[in-house]
DNA sequence: GGCAATTACATTGTGCGCAATATGATAGTA
DNA sequence: TACTATCATATTGCGCACAATGTAATTGCC
């Protein structure tokens, strides 16, 4: 390897770190579009799906809880749930043992919608064009790395 | 494999196909905290920083040349370049050819900071405990389910 | 030249996400 | 009980991203 070699490798290094979460960033977007366009005929973002399934799965959350999970807070939380129960697809309600604490519960609308969307899931992965392997092992890298950047703080 | 086993998998798989989205959602969170702690204080958010380097480094653009290389629209580009500007990080400037067209341009003090940032890239690189390897794989993957999702609409 | 179509940006409105702060409820303590 | 600290959520302000629309400049065609 001649020298000139290790500069432009040096080079690409510095381009490859500084475009790999660039390259996330598109990726994510793409898969928002692809999302978009499965949830919007109802009604629902990307974000808002994944909390209707979230609290579906586990049943009723506080929004700490719900938040632990999708590792959002209640900034981002309290509107996005208003929205939800404003279209019907949860309740929230104090918690009569602290009042504090607001419960997110998943309705019946809420449940049906769910029904109606359970072929998602799916239909983006054929889409990604990814192998069950490779879904395995992009998502093993994922959480390695961000529990590397959250703890590397 | 007993039928209750396989239902298991099939369960998995769709839990894993459905996370595999907010995985990367999640992981590009983390990216971007990890840039932020490296960019605020310097006053500009990662999407600036990626503007930045790519007027940097092909020389002045168009705002639609800096919106097909960045994957972003006017509606995006319009308001953090004239942030940017404010700054005096860019110059913005219309087109003496075609009065449609503004170009964009690095200023002294932009060059200045991008040389204060040059260590910026690697530093994320180390954080994220990647190896060049699994730099090349990651990058190389996203490229291509993101060219799948674009064109499989 | 005149006019429609196209092009390149800008603007508006909506939602997500984060930081900082505010509010109200609970727990702890004197 | 009163007073403080803490906790759970809400609110505000800012920036990013997208969709839809607006606007001014250019091109194409007659």
């Amino acid at each position: 390897m001649t020298p000139s070699n290790r500069t432009s490798d040096s080079a690409n290094a510095l381009r490859l770190e500084q475009q790999i979460c660039y390259a996330m960033h598109t990726t994510v977007r793409a898969f928002d579009a692809a999302y978009r366009e499965l949830l919007s005929d109802h009604g629902i973002s990307y974000p808002q799906y994944i909390a209707l399934m979230t609290v579906g799965e586990h049943g009723p959350l506080t929004v700490g809880r719900l938040g632990e999970l999708m590792h959002l807070d209640s900034g981002t939380l309290s509107p996005l749930l208003k929205r939800m129960e404003a279209a019907g697809l949860v309740g929230r309600a104090r918690d009569p043992e602290d009042e504090r604490r607001v419960v997110v519960s998943v309705t019946a609308a809420g449940h049906h919608l769910l029904g109606a969307l359970g072929d998602v899931p799916h239909q983006i992965a054929v889409r990604s064009g990814l192998s069950r392997q490779e879904l395995l092992d992009l998502h093993r890298t994922l959480r390695r790395v961000t529990e590397r950047l959250d703890t590397g703080a």
